[in-house]
DNA sequence: GCGACAG
DNA sequence: ATCTTGTCGC
């Protein structure tokens, strides 16, 4: 299965092929050290095909920004709770590629394990380009958790069917925690670490932060290239 | 059947 | 996710 026919697939054959991807899911300790950390994310308008790429690198544990890299593509496959990788794990490849240096390990928008079958967009994207990554949520797609206390990186574990599937954590004080999770060969506590580590003042990681603040600037200044909004509310 | 539901 | 302005709380 290549990310470049994704959008012919049906939800049923997505969801096969996630089955299929589980097995081959590592969530061990990352061994080796990192320099070099990134992060990526996606944009796009309303009502529109075109979806806005971009991959931000980072000296770590510095973040001092060292490179970038978008890409603007197109995607038919809907969003579907559950199948998101489905339609922005292309586009995000296409900035990839771009890279001259790969990261050490990447920082996704979305969750990682914490997902039904344990494949969300972290998980996947670390397990199509064989590197480590960690999904780092605002919002919770399944588990069950006690809410953190509400100061600076106090945490909870995030339960499903018996198995903990990741933390939600309190990355600012009198914010909604955010839901962290390994995607592909790291460990829970790895990842939160990283996370934490990734702080800098926001409720917002450094590097889905930056990366998000680049893909909204790229497609703005492409005005999408002629595609309207129209907003009365919806 | 009902409620939940990453971006 | 994206569109929007003001507004409440730390």
């Amino acid at each position: 299965m290549q990310p470049s026919d994704y959008e012919d697939l049906t939800p049923a054959q997505a969801i096969a092929y996630q089955h299929e991807l589980r097995r081959q899911i590592n969530i061990t300790p990352l061994l080796s050290p990192i320099s070099i950390i990134g992060g990526a994310d996606i944009s796009f308008n309303k009502y529109s095909e075109v979806v806005y790429a971009g991959i931000v690198l980072f000296s770590y544990p510095e973040l001092k920004i060292i490179g970038q890299a978008t890409a603007i593509s197109k995607t038919k496959f809907p969003y579907i709770s559950g199948l998101l990788a489905f339609r922005e794990v292309p586009a995000l490849l296409n900035a990839w590629d771009k890279l001259t240096i790969k990261p050490h390990l990447m920082v996704l928008d979305g969750q990682g394990i914490a997902h039904e079958r344990r494949t969300g967009i972290a998980t996947h994207f670390g397990l199509i380009t064989d590197t480590p990554s960690i999904g780092s949520a605002k919002s919770r797609l399944t588990g069950r958790y006690d809410e953190p206390g509400n100061q600076p990186f106090n945490q909870s574990p995030m339960y499903d069917k018996g198995e903990v599937i990741g933390t939600a954590l309190r990355s600012k004080k009198n914010c909604k925690p955010i839901y962290i999770s390994p995607g592909h060969r790291i460990s829970m506590e790895q990842s939160v670490e990283v996370i934490k580590s990734c702080v800098r003042g926001y409720r917002i990681p450094e590097p889905t932060r930056q990366a998000h603040l680049l893909v909204n600037k790229i497609r703005i200044e492409d005005g999408d290239n002629n595609n309207r909004q129209i907003n009365l509310f919806d």
